[in-house]
DNA sequence: CAGTGGTCTAGACCACGGG
DNA sequence: CCGTGGTCTAGACCACTGA
């Protein structure tokens, strides 16, 4: 284990786990063995056990289901909509936007690219522009950078409607599941580039959001610049 | 117990002990009884009491210290300004903003409020407004109403600087613990009242922020509206 | 060194879901 | 019915703190 020797046994359980999910051993969707079995296997007991696995089922890498068994939790639209994507409507009704790439290129990382994902000097990132519509109307437009490193050979097709949320999209073909986000946000007056995405007034006061992404070994993944029309949006957090 | 009979043991004790301490048992700062005397006075085992204090100290409502005692967590200005408010400089650096109310009256609540503290009709308020600077800059406007119901006699000195954070003076005056927020964030332009106290053209962008705070028992306790320049700030997030 | 919370175990029993 | 995860208990022992 790569755990520190003196930490707490349901503590160096838990890395094992979390290290052998992130290394593929249990795909998302699928089972665990059973608590005997696995207790078993790393030689602790089931009650030390289910501590570690109560640590990874809080922090939603594995679901599990009395009477059937333990799952590694598999990306949703539901969950990377409306928990990972903040933004409601007004009345604080869900709304489902949709989303079409303009723009996908391989390039050397930014300074601020490099510096938010922690990469090399001159490693090259996947970088996505896109476009998502709110009601048919264009609402929000970000720009994505992920580190070729970790996505070869990503691909989506340009200008016609993504199907799958680029979180499910990330797991499915990448092996990379997102499980926490940082964000800053800051209002500001639109650029004329992203007034004119957005069918804005340049200097139309919108809201701009500085995202880094994380998965499960708590690598940065992705970093995301999103400018969003808060017209008919509210972007809605809880603080606990 | 006000718990349904058919939940589990440790959720029952959760709930108990949740109330025991709203109620004031044991006052912020205090110890809980060592974990021997509550499961005994409990009727449940050391093991079922320690699951439902861990459930507690998760939710920051108290703080276990080995070898010292259990203890009720008091509110302090650096969770009320670190947790609950998520302003920090452009470089992530902290920021510790002075404060000034400019008015404080007592007056029936708008509907917005109302429906925000799920408050009756007619019910009354205390209406704050101040100003909060940074680095000796006007840089956020808060308009904040709690119900006169929970804040009786509610009263802090006009124009002066501020020594306590108001979550602080909540839990110190009037025994109520801000547990969670919830907030919905816009960007709009400033308005003229708006734009004037922070030294901006009106029509500015500005963060908005509409939060609401609840206490330990879930009731929402505080309705406040923050104006925000975000030029030297960054409203920093996490989501996981 | 006495007293606190923290870890770990073993085992009985319950609740749920599917064959 | 069997196999799964969920609850609850009792007790041994460890780690930390302060007198």
């Amino acid at each position: 284990m790569t755990a520190l020797a003196r930490a707490p046994l349901y503590a160096r359980a838990e890395q094992e786990l979390r290290a052998r999910i992130a290394a593929g051993e249990w795909k998302p969707g699928e089972a665990l063995p059973t608590e005997a079995a696995l207790s078993g296997q790393l030689g602790i007991s089931q009650g030390t056990l289910r501590r570690a696995l109560g640590v990874l089922e809080a922090q939603r890498l594995i679901e599990r289901r009395q009477g059937i068994g333990t799952y590694v939790t598999q990306a949703t639209s539901e969950r990377a909509l409306f928990h990972f994507f903040r933004a409601e409507a007004v009345d604080g009704g869900r709304i489902s936007p949709t989303s079409r790439l303009h723009r996908l290129e391989r390039a050397p990382a930014t300074a601020e690219e490099a510096a938010a994902l922690v990469l090399p000097r001159r490693a090259r990132v996947h970088r996505l522009a896109r476009q998502r519509f709110v009601a048919g109307r264009a609402a929000i437009v970000e720009e994505i950078a992920l580190p070729e490193a970790l996505f070869p050979g990503f691909n989506l097709p340009i200008g016609v409607e993504l199907t799958d949320e680029l979180y499910v999209h990330y797991q499915r073909h990448h092996g990379i599941t997102v499980m926490r986000v940082t964000e800053k946000l800051s209002a500001i007056g639109a650029p004329p580039a992203i007034a004119g995405l957005l069918d804005l007034a340049p200097g139309a006061p919108i809201l701009h959001i500085a995202r880094v992404a994380f998965d499960v070994m708590d690598r940065a993944v992705e970093r995301r610049l999103s400018w969003i029309e808060t017209g008919a949006l509210r972007y809605a957090i809880e603080l606990r």
